[in-house]
DNA sequence: CCCAATACTTGAGGAAGTCAAGCTTTTGCT
DNA sequence: AGCAAAAGCTTGACTTCCTCAAGTATTGGG
């Protein structure tokens, strides 16, 4: 028994937590597929709520920021955002969804929140007790300074 | 008001949950990255406990056979899992983890345990919470303890 | 005024995924 | 038995996503 205490009970709470990643990606690409996009640019709209720099949308994936250039020029193409030039600083490029955009982002919200509680069954009953628990972990998010991550 | 009763609701609980699958698969990548593998070399590694046919695989994994001959290639060129011949049915590869492959199965389960637990803060005295909760959504699976995948 | 940092893009390259087409082996039908 | 269909896997072409290194344009501090 080389396990701390409560191993067992771990292990099990990691595998469910997996197996509930696993089926909400499947959900996402389900909605995603349906309108012809990929997962990520649904995860593009659905964080796409008002106008963010290129810079300050690769922080919130914490991915590189070519990477937000090749994702952009992808929905970009669909007519769904619009990069426009900043008037204070011309190097920015803000990140802005068209009215097409946000329609389609309307929809795709409200497809994923119907598919994703039929496919985890959730039902509105369980909805307080998840809030509770989604409130009391995930505590490390920092309160709004805009953190420079080192790398 | 297109919304049904309990909209604001639900869309609370699914940005918390998708939320939460964003953390989990930032740590199974930092794991990943620590061994020099990818996210999902990782989960074909915590998927696999016993010898399982590439057929079986695509399906728990819900994608294109070729994926995982690909998948399996690259896992295989790092020594972590052998394609071995079944003797009924020669058409049949069963995937099947080499000593080494099991090892770092072992060390790298460990570490997303950890390492998971610390990103969402879960704390031992959650782990019944969270586990009855998984339990209670989630229904289209077995009851599980040792899940039987008969299929 | 200059040069260092910032914002973004480009290009090369790998991983992951899909589809269509192929090969080998098994199975089912007559 | 014999043969066609189906099953299991691989290959090749193609897309998306992602990273790193390098390049361009703009800004701002000394």
């Amino acid at each position: 028994m080389p396990d701390a205490p409560g191993g067992q009970e771990l292990d099990d709470v990691v595998d469910g937590l997996l197996e509930m990643m696993r089926r909400t990606h499947e959900v996402v690409a389900g909605v995603a597929a349906r309108h012809d996009l990929t997962a990520q640019q649904v995860g593009l709209l659905r964080l796409l709520d008002e106008p963010v720099s290129m810079r300050a949308f690769a922080d919130e994936l914490a991915c590189d920021p070519s990477n937000v250039t090749g994702l952009v020029d992808r929905v970009e193409r669909l007519g769904l955002v619009d990069r426009i030039a900043d008037a204070d600083d011309r190097r920015i490029r803000m990140l802005t969804l068209t009215s097409k955009g946000r329609r389609l982002r309307q929809r795709i919200n409200g497809e994923v929140a119907r598919d994703l509680a039929a496919a985890i069954g959730l039902r509105p009953e369980d909805h307080g007790r998840v809030l509770r628990l989604l409130a009391g972990l995930t505590p490390p998010h920092a309160p709004s300074s805009k953190s420079r991550v080192a790398r």
